[in-house]
DNA sequence: AGTTAAAATGACAACGCTGTCAATGTTCTA
DNA sequence: TAGAACATTGACAGCGTTGTCATTTTAACT
């Protein structure tokens, strides 16, 4: 029933290690010896054992993905991508949602590193962008890959995937100045995170692109939540909207779907009378009314590099990975809630 | 740096074997001889390597996850309830989404089962109404818990968990019977899921119990989607609602929110021309305009009982866990979405 | 062909734990 | 208080791999 890496050896009448060799792509093998190793492997069906691997060598086959995005669409996103890269090399993935606020991130962290050790992180953003847990994983000597709001000038290429959501914010803020919007509004998300500074730079350069005045007042400082997204409109556009805003770009879509529902609630039409845009693409975007134009981030895509990056770093010079992207740009999607303005 | 088994047993002043027992809390061992070894364990931060124990021992600590479910919200919750488990047990999760129409769900299985021995799966909804994969788990021999839509009549207490969604949706729409409404359109899920018959069947007693006859005209057979709902309240509604419809069950919060959707196409006050409800209470009932009235689904707390059904079935007789529920009834929301008939 | 270097293969111990079974302590019975 | 019965502990093999190092085979030279 259970096959081992004996019975391979013995079908293929080789010892036990040169099996080990083969399937580990390792070299100094002969394409011959190769081969009727990978027969036996194929007609017995052998599947390597995880926890012997792990227990016997001295690189691991398990990564971990960290995150505290509370996004489920997100996180979702982010396990597929890291995991269908995992299926493909033979890892196996641990998944592991935290708060970062908890305070007892560390023992968090070196409980689950001495029960299963692993070959690596990927952290996702905005856990990601703690110093403090970096360090700590420097000290433990811990491999690891970050997702990161950023723009790719830094040097890190090798540890961090950046997503350049100031590149994204500056082409949403270009569609709606260029729909003749000229008053536009900002929703911002939680200032501690880097995509909220991020998008807002990226704003702010393209309002600067386009000679229009920078304006504090049409800013919102809030969190990336609906409910703030709420907040944010009641709070920019008051009452009879005094300040004269025709667009409202979101932090993020929960934020825009914010928006939208309290501008129903103050009987605003949109976009007859209001832009609102969105940020990320995610599944609910598409479930508003109207439909929320947006900027699309592959999440799943820049989880799969991460994954690939982080196996690049374990593996060293056995798989050297070139393909390997480390920069992303969320494009502009356009969909109903933006329009010229009517002025 | 690494921490073992002998490490701890060496402080202890007992043999290795003790401490295993100590920490898999076998029988057996004096009170005394207890203590000294756990304060052995306390004080070096001893965590059992997991690799090791699935390697030695007879039962593995692993358990995987299997869904098919695409609502990242629903599988977010699971993951999480099962993890929370997982944790306080020691035991490591493998998560493994799939798709049941892919076909090579078998060879998957195994696969993942041959790499690492698995204690166990949890199975979600829908897949986990498939008879095939339970016949196949059974001739593989491996254990699993179902979480299951469905009455808790039959009898395998001890490896389903039920979740009542006929009762829920009996009291939803009693909700809009109380409120007045009288032609109650159904916008039907997947009719192959067992949650959709369920919900239906819940709906159909409830009306007849309060002597309201049937009408087939008021069931629009869709999909769980956004979309279907937007579809399904069209069709019914047509133009100028001529079945005269005062209030819409959505199968689930997404095609509730559909509903909600197209009513605003068509210029349908809501609650005041329609009342709409929807099922689960995930996230994003709350993120609608009105926001919905529906039932609440606990998904953590359901699999978390899961897995402590799984634990209970795996370890035999060392953990008898007798507080675990095995029936769960999603139960009303009210929110803004429903309101009394204005006839 | 005879060396020599390099490539390919194999033998065997380890990884950290659990299962088995034997050894030792302890308690109870008469 | 001896002996049986039982509770507690320990020695050691083995789980299925990989790492190390020794051995054999092949290729590359004179």
């Amino acid at each position: 029933m259970k096959v081992t890496i004996n019975d391979v050896a013995k079908l293929a009448g080789v010892s036990m290690k040169t099996v080990s060799r083969v399937i580990n792509k390792e070299p100094s093998v002969r394409k011959k010896t190769y081969d009727i190793v990978m027969d036996a492997v194929n007609t017995l069906n052998y599947q390597p054992n995880l926890a012997a691997r792990n227990l016997a060598g001295t690189s691991s086959f398990t990564v971990g993905l960290v995150y505290d995005n509370p996004n489920a669409y997100y996180v979702i996103d982010m396990q597929n991508g890291v995991l269908s890269r995992c299926k493909e090399e033979g890892y196996e993935l641990v998944i592991h949602p935290c708060n970062y606020l908890d305070g007892n991130m560390e023992e968090d962290f070196k409980t689950m590193i001495k029960r299963s050790r692993l070959a690596g992180l990927v952290l996702t953003p905005p856990l990601s962008e703690q110093n403090s847990i970096i360090e700590m994983l420097d000290e433990m000597g811990i491999h690891y890959v970050r997702v990161l709001s950023g723009r790719p000038t830094e040097e890190d290429q090798d540890t961090c995937i950046y997503v350049n959501d100031y590149a994204a914010a500056y082409e949403i803020t270009s569609h709606l100045l260029s729909l003749g919007h000229k008053n536009i509004g900002f929703l911002c998300g939680d200032k501690e995170h880097k995509s909220t500074t991020e998008r807002l730079e990226g704003y702010q350069a393209a309002l600067k692109d386009h000679s229009i005045s920078m304006n504090d007042e049409l800013i919102y400082e809030g969190q990336y939540s609906f409910e703030s997204g709420v907040e944010g409109a009641k709070t920019l556009l008051g009452e009879n909207n005094p300040k004269n805003i025709t667009a409202l770009l979101g932090g993020n879509d929960e934020m825009a779907a914010g928006a939208l529902f309290a501008s129903r609630l103050m009987g605003i039409e949109i976009p007859q009378q209001l832009s609102i845009t969105g940020f990320e693409d995610s599944p609910f975007s598409r479930q508003t009314w109207p439909k929320l134009t947006t900027a699309h981030q592959a999440n799943d895509v820049i989880s799969q590099h991460a994954a690939r990056l982080l196996f690049r770093k374990t593996r060293g010079a056995r798989n050297q990975d070139k393909d390997i992207i480390t920069t992303f740009t969320p494009s502009l999607v356009v969909r109903e809630s933006s329009g010229p303005t009517s002025a």
